[in-house]
DNA sequence: CCACAATAAGCGCTA
DNA sequence: CTTATTGTGG
């Protein structure tokens, strides 16, 4: 097929019909984005409306219509999210779908600056760095600038890689993004922009790069060579985009780069769906795209697909709460089923035991374990569940939280083969020199300094004048570097080989606990088994991590736990969101409206993921880490619902009786329940209470002065940790303090 | 300068 | 549970 086949022609028809199980299987609005082929398309649809049905048509599609896949460009949100893609538009049409280039923007880039990252100055041996790592590096750098030494209101490093994160990824300068949304750290900037600084030397010095450099580096290359550009806006005839609402600016410039040859490009998204703002997203970026794109075509998807009427009913009251949002509210011809459940257990052992014996009954009435899931805000908040799960044997599989590489001694492991791979790797080469007896971070420091300028420094460290006491223990792992380095190492075989050496510096580094650890070691050397290249497995490491304690597949189905955030695009029949109270979700710390307003689209994702039927679950009482005080109740998010959409299970206000028949009602809809009621009042109670330059406590930011009144429900606090901030007096719980 | 222990304060989602 | 800081003894 020549280039020229697809060209800028908008408005051309397509060159043959589309296929007959397409026209069946689409609905008018679903088979119009899947027939546009050229030009910009922009689909704006709302959760369970087809969009990834869509995307999966559209791409048998164009191969059927004789695009060679490998001039299609398919970014998803998750590396799994494309390769099902892929998989099921292979079934549709044939396995030549398999040779799309499909993946997350990150894993695209690094593909791309592997090849062209000379260019910037990097070698092409760059090493991905993922939070720990950059926060690691902050470390090194505020200690050898000795900077916030003695101040402990200085910013921790988790605080301050994401203050540089932020800068890069809103395009702002330190100075101005401390000015308007780090107020408290005003003394700091000077600091902050220092450390800045030399973080992008020290990663550009020693061939590293975190995240936000995969995107803006692959959308430098783009912009300052344009050879470059062109070779790449070539090569890719078709590009379409999923998940666009979680996309950030820099990723809109690459789209549009990218597509700036055929201009060819579909991107899908639901504003109401955008849920990463942490890491730089901005959901006004799909409102954006038709800038980007002039002669954009709009499609809109509003039927749904995949729930009942009455799961769509609450869904569409919580969304409706949202400021800001583009998409119509959804309907569905999908009818019968039960109202979506509330309940209130009385704490959260109480509330484990509930969904793990509605489980049971579900499944002794013929569902499916894998057609269950149970979703929350944050990965521990499952704890308690999974404790109960492992007790009935109920077989589960857990999603987000805890990633085999963010363990210590995984970390150690994967040192070594970085170090391999990136010899001018400082960070990593850090970690494995503090290990050696009797090195700490001066030494270290020392040793590294000498050896900065090496072209190899591995022969470099050889001639070392090494301490006494640690001399020995520096030729022992140089010698197995050394060995790492030989051709045709296999990455299974170099497992072994750091684990002959690491296994006693493993056990006197961990020695409470090094049995226990051990199984993550071997988790992690099965991995690596599966693994030819090294630099693979490094990349993959920090791109897509494998999940801490999972168990291989047998093909026995489980039950799925699962963060909010990983469940993203899914579906289940049942769907339980637990800990659903006050301080958990939305989270204590989202205070800012724009942040509660994210936290209300997470509870718009996980109720959007059931089928059939959905369960709202909450603790009267959650503990705090250092179990010393306990908050709960039910979420405002609950409370706020209108009446009638929901059924209540209970008991919810009375102390649990253990052992009764759970008493349905469609009567007490839950906001007219007498706790809802209760606290409902004391919010509203303490509004006229609070003055100006009053003291006041809050559960998570602690003590603060009311520094003005904003309107008789909103007050801005100047808190002393954390800094100002505005509050509604209807989430936040406050205490005054005399 | 290092190792180890004790103490206090932090704590979210993730490519 | 982790990370930062401080103190002690080698
Ligand atoms: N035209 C259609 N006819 C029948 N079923 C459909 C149709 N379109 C989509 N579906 C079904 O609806 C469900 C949701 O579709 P899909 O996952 O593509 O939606 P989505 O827009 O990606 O959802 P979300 O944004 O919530 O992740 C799927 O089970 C899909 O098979």
């Amino acid at each position: 097929m020549q280039p020229t086949l697809f060209s800028i022609e908008s408005k051309s028809p397509p060159a043959r019909p589309a296929s007959q199980i397409s026209r069946k299987a689409l609905n008018e609005a679903q088979y119009e984005a899947v027939t546009t082929v050229n030009g910009p398309v922009l689909v704006i649809a709302g959760a369970g409306s087809g969009k990834t049905r869509t995307l999966v048509y559209r791409l048998a599609h164009l191969v059927e219509q004789g695009v060679p896949p490998e001039q299609i460009l398919l970014l998803t949100f998750t590396r799994k999210a494309s390769q099902e893609m892929l998989h099921r538009a292979s079934l549709l049409l044939d396995d030549s779908c398999r040779r799309v280039m499909g993946g997350t923007f990150h894993a695209t880039a690094n593909l791309l600056l592997r090849r062209y990252c000379r260019h910037l100055g990097y070698a092409a041996n760059f090493t991905i760095l993922d939070q720990s790592d950059a926060e690691g590096i902050v470390n090194l750098l505020k200690s050898s600038l000795n900077l916030g030494g003695e101040n402990k209101r200085f910013p921790s490093k988790r605080v301050v890689v994401s203050i540089l994160s932020k800068s890069v990824n809103k395009g702002l300068g330190i100075e101005q993004l401390v000015e308007t949304e780090y107020g408290h750290f005003h003394d700091f900037a000077d600091d902050l922009q220092t450390i800045a600084r030399h973080y992008q030397k020290f990663k550009l010095e020693h061939s590293l790069m975190d995240y936000d450099d995969l995107l803006v580096n692959w959308r430098r290359i783009l912009e300052e060579f344009p050879e470059i550009h062109e070779e790449l806006a070539t090569r890719f005839s078709h590009i379409m985009v999923d998940e666009y609402q979680d996309t950030n600016p820099i990723q809109a410039a690459i789209v549009r780069l990218m597509a700036a040859r055929y201009n060819n490009v579909m991107v899908v998204g639901d504003d109401s769906q955008s849920i990463y703002s942490f890491r730089g997203a901005d959901f006004r970026n799909i409102m954006d795209f038709p800038n980007l794109f002039p002669e954009t075509r709009l499609i809109r998807l509003e039927e749904n697909y995949r729930s009942t009427q009455k799961i769509l009913d609450l869904t569409n009251a919580i969304i409706d709460k949202a400021q800001e949002k583009y998409t119509k509210t959804l309907f569905t011809n999908i009818t019968g089923g039960e109202k979506p459940v509330v309940y209130g257990a009385r704490d959260e052992v109480a509330q484990a035991r509930y969904v793990a014996e509605k489980i049971v009954a579900l499944r002794k009435a013929g569902e499916p374990l894998d057609e269950m899931a149970v979703l929350f805000r944050s990965g521990f908040h499952s704890y308690k569940l999974e404790l109960d799960l492992s007790h009935r044997q109920i077989e589960f599989e857990k999603r987000g939280g805890l990633k085999l590489n963010e363990l210590a001694h995984n970390k150690d492991v994967i040192s070594y083969l970085r170090v391999v791979a990136n010899p001018h790797d400082h960070l990593s080469w850090n970690r494995l020199l503090l290990q050696l007896d009797k090195v700490g971070p001066k030494t270290a420091q020392n040793i590294l300094s000498r050896v900065k300028s090496a072209d190899d420094p591995l022969t470099a460290l050889k001639q070392y004048p090494a301490g006494k006491t640690w001399a020995k223990g520096l030729a022992e792992l140089l010698a197995m570097l050394e060995e790492l380095r030989l051709p045709g190492m296999g990455v299974g075989q170099m497992f072994e080989r750091i684990m002959d050496y690491y296994e006693p510096i493993f056990e006197r580094l961990y020695h409470d606990d090094y049995p226990r650890r051990r199984r993550d070691l071997d988790e992690l050397g099965r991995v690596m088994a599966g693994y030819a290249e090294l630099q693979t497995f490094l990349d993959d490491a920090s791109l897509d991590p494998p999940q801490a304690g999972a168990v291989a597949e047998d093909g026995g189905k489980r039950l799925v736990l699962s963060t909010i955030h990983s469940a993203k695009g899914l579906e289940w029949d049942t769907v339980f969101i637990i800990n659903l109270a006050e301080g958990r979700f939305p989270s204590a710390q989202a205070v800012l409206p724009a942040h509660r307003e994210e936290e209300r689209r997470l509870l718009y994702v996980a109720a959007t993921r059931a089928r059939k039927q959905l369960y709202l679950v909450y603790p009267q009482e959650v503990m705090s880490y250092d179990s010393s005080s306990a908050a709960g109740g039910p979420s405002p998010f609950i409370q706020e619902l209108p009446h009638g959409l929901t059924q209540t299970s209970a008991p919810r206000f009375f102390a649990y009786a253990g052992g009764q028949e759970e008493r349905h009602s469609d009567i007490p809809p839950c906001s007219s329940g007498s706790q809802a009621d209760l606290s409902t009042q004391s919010g509203a109670e303490a509004a006229p209470k609070i003055k100006l330059g009053n003291r006041v406590r809050h559960p998570f930011f602690g003590e603060g002065v009311v520094e003005k009144i904003i309107s008789p429900k909103s007050v801005e606090i100047l808190f002393h940790r954390h800094g100002r901030k505005t509050l509604h007096l209807d989430y936040a719980k406050l205490e005054l303090i005399s």
